[in-house]
DNA sequence: GCGCATTACTAATACGCATTAGTGATCCGG
DNA sequence: CCGGATCACTAATGCGTATTAGTAATGCGC
């Protein structure tokens, strides 16, 4: 049979050279003449019923001072089963080089709550997927290395993120993306906001206000419209689908005309919905310029977001703000119930009213 | 006496409820009916003399991607391997909630880069805030979780920064640093683009340049001067230290009397260098307006940097731009170099020359 | 057809730390 | 003064991966 020697230890490659080790739990215990669990007891956040003595506490510390030991935040990390690590996954690059089309104020909400919480992020870039990261079917793979994922923006697969949340590992959408079964998300509470918005124009007398808003059937525009047509029957103001219109171009199809007729009929405010592009705010904003409506003497408006980059020089729009660092710093909590098991957190976040300077009383009319 | 049954391990904590854990490279093996350490094999560069038939990497593949597999980055870094992980510090918080204050144009460059080589990027957060992360002396020792860590802004430690070096881990500080003997950093070429301002204006006639510099010792003012007088130097026109005015307030001592006396004696151009505050621009171009100098008719101006957002609706300054990005990419560059065990790279990236409207032809003196 | 190479794996660690069961001591009540 | 409780620690183990020694199976030369 074999002799018992020693085995010629495999398993590791010798430390790479010149490069000075750093000491190890092992090394203060020997220098404080205790063993390497106590070293870890002591330097760890005291668990449960475990007590150290003072003095050794002391002696501890003391080496850990002498040998100036820091801990190897891989080892603590594989130990604790836990990597402290969030990955924020975009589809495109989280870093565009137009700050206007990234996820910034997100992301200002996204690092202080995790921060606060001890988690570092973990940022993929989903565009690029070059180099190591396989770009097929399973480019959302990669992020399995961290604890949990933030997902931004529409564009992640569905199939992708489904199969994440299946095989359990915690996910967090940040919008709202109800149609995926299953899928966690947190988004801003359009619904009440935009309620808000019409009881603050039926506060200041107007009885008829018209939606105009883009043409499709992202939730955040549904919302929208389902919150404005609430706030019309909440005062009981008439609704229905003619207080709406909807169109695919408002530049072309918000005409002058139109803008008159409305006002022919009586309708005293005018609210439009905040899109990517902002083009029924800008229609909405052109043409009643154009008419040469005195705003808000003449007529109010009001937009259900924030006004786009090119018309912020403009008068404030009444109207509210998606609070975006909130909602990134909701996300993170979502994300973080879900990694340590428990229920998801409240996914709505409520939007602030802002009462902007395009909206005043009604006009007497004739 | 017990009987054999299998000890109640020690060591674990039950995983948290609820939560199907990510596939570890055993179960990877299990599916592919081959053993984890071929699992390791397949997965890892191939090293040396091991060979793996062409089938079995094709199992092993195929369980990877059906299992949806990605190595713990704790685990890979704790056996001495990669992780493919690169790591972003800044001492104040990396997204602001000023978007000005950040570092937002260096990360659209660190983005990009890291993203080409394969990396992805670990924000290392709570830097400010005293949350969970820990604000003590180690502060800095989670970044040695990933590969290499790229350092933003002039507040990191300075020994907690020589100790990483020391112990050989790949630092890389983004803005020049060589005070700290041994910290790989990159910068801007502040010193050739001065010179190249001073070139400018020389090549239009003036014979006599002023600089305006707050009284600091940062390696980016002392650099710019050096690079002024450089340039005064080069086009055999008289240097020395009146040319260059220095204060700690500038917009307090640069008087309108001060300027006109310069103009007096024949000064003909300007030169101010860009600080965090802008302070040395602002009251260059403030006392010439109250002068009511016409420029560039009168008097030339320029500026060694870019101007400070409040003034970025003024007329283009002559003067140079810093490649942020390319600076963020270069950083990348030279980590990744680091961490793959080269030698750094170039740590100087050229500043663009920017034209500008504020640089004309010397006023011809009476 | 026997030894020696080569091929294609697997077994057995080691990495550094956290956790928990276990172990002497000491204390305490009756 | 004995059994249990408490205290203060240590031993043993596991986290998931990388590496290397070992091994069974096959090929090959002479």
């Amino acid at each position: 049979m074999e002799e018992p020697r020693k085995r010629s230890r495999p398993g590791r490659a010798p430390a790479p050279a010149g490069r000075t080790s750093r000491p190890r739990q092992a090394e203060v215990a020997r220098l404080a003449g205790v063993s390497q669990a106590t070293v870890s007891l002591v330097l760890g956040a005291r668990k449960q019923g475990v007590t150290i003595s003072e003095e050794t506490r002391q002696k501890v510390l003391d080496a850990v001072r002498d040998l100036g030991y820091v801990p190897d935040p891989a080892a603590s990390r594989l130990a604790a089963a836990r990597n402290n690590l969030l990955g924020v996954f975009s589809f495109t690059s989280t870093f565009p080089t137009d700050v206007q089309h990234s996820y910034y104020p997100f992301l200002v909400g996204v690092e202080q709550e995790a921060a606060a919480r001890g988690y570092d992020l973990v940022l993929f870039t989903g565009s690029s997927t070059g180099g190591a990261g396989a770009a097929g079917p399973n480019a959302l793979n990669r992020v399995r290395l961290a604890d949990g994922c933030l997902f931004l923006g529409r564009h992640a697969p569905a199939g992708e993120l489904l199969r994440l949340v299946a095989d359990g590992f915690p996910v967090v959408h940040l919008g709202r993306r109800d149609e995926l079964e299953g899928l966690a998300w947190v988004g801003a509470d359009y619904i009440s906001a935009s309620q808000e918005v019409v009881a603050h124009l039926a506060a200041l007398g107007h009885r008829r206000i018209v939606l105009v808003r883009e043409d499709d059937e992202a939730p955040a525009s549904t919302d929208r419209e389902h919150g404005f047509l609430k706030g019309l029957e909440e005062a009981g103001l008439p609704g229905g689908p003619a207080t709406v219109f909807r169109s695919a171009d408002p530049e072309r199809d918000l005409t002058a005309e139109r803008l008159r007729g409305w006002l022919d009929e009586g309708v005293t405010a005018f609210v439009a919905e905040e899109t990517d592009t902002g083009d029924a705010w800008r229609a909405l904003h052109g043409a009643a310029h154009f008419v040469g409506i005195d705003c808000p003497r003449d007529a109010s408006l009001a937009l259900l977001g924030s006004p786009p980059p090119d018309l912020a020089d403009g008068p404030v729009p009444t109207g509210f703000d998606v609070p975006r660092p909130q909602l990134g710093a909701a996300a993170v909590r979502m994300l973080a119930a879900l990694v340590a098991g428990e229920e998801a957190t409240e996914p709505l976040v409520a939007c602030a009213f802002r009462p902007g300077s395009t909206a005043g009383p009604a006009p007497v009319h004739p």
